[in-house]
DNA sequence: AAAATCAATCGTATATTTGCGATAAGCAAT
DNA sequence: ATTGCTTATCGCAAATATACGATTGATTTT
């Protein structure tokens, strides 16, 4: 992509907000996180029965999930437990709570 | 892109909380946003002064945030002056308010 | 050690996003 | 009607996102 010479700075809490409001960005994500909130937690097989998506689909966008913070895995062999990330999402809500004033 | 032959079909709020993050899913829209938040009001031009972007790269932006419902440009001739959609914002607020808890 | 199970990753195809410069379009004043 | 100012759109290039099937990797059970 052609970018600016000058890679813009903006302030951390922005960069923050943008991060958490990409992860957020698609239904399926969404989706996936009210399905944690509601259930605490559940395995990648238990998403894979409720999306009509392949596993590989379901699995991506948990990496997405992961990467932002907003979820975490954790090893229940043979399967992996995913579970909200609270601290983060705590940050996430103060983030668009002030934002929205 | 390869996708899923039936198209999902998310709940009404799933899609328009997806939809305002995706806006909100870049640091120079929540930028924009924050001084428009701060000024009340701006024109395309100022947005232009304070971010090292092109024209034409902010007013994509702005089509963005426009396209979801966060802002409203009012024709203040020769200048459009842009504000916050006060009620979709709200909309949007309510949304991730409900979704973090 | 082998088999079974589950999730992650790879490779691919396509769509969308992001950025730019250049051009067009809208409107006011001349 | 022409000019000048402001914003939108077009056309392009490159990056990222979304989806799939196929494969790999990790771990438990047999």
């Amino acid at each position: 992509m052609k970018r600016s010479l000058e890679q813009i700075e903006y302030r951390e809490d922005t960069e923050a907000l943008a991060k958490y409001a990409k992860a957020l960005g698609h239904p399926t994500r969404i989706a996936i996180l009210k399905h944690l909130v509601n259930q605490s937690c559940c395995f990648t097989g238990d998403l894979v029965d409720v999306f009509p998506l392949a596993q590989s689909t379901i699995s991506q966008h948990l990496k997405e999930l992961k990467n932002a913070g907003l979820i975490q895995g954790e090893l229940k062999p043979p399967k992996i437990k995913y579970c909200i990330n609270q601290e983060n999402w705590k940050v996430a809500k103060s983030l668009f709570q002030n934002f929205f004033d």
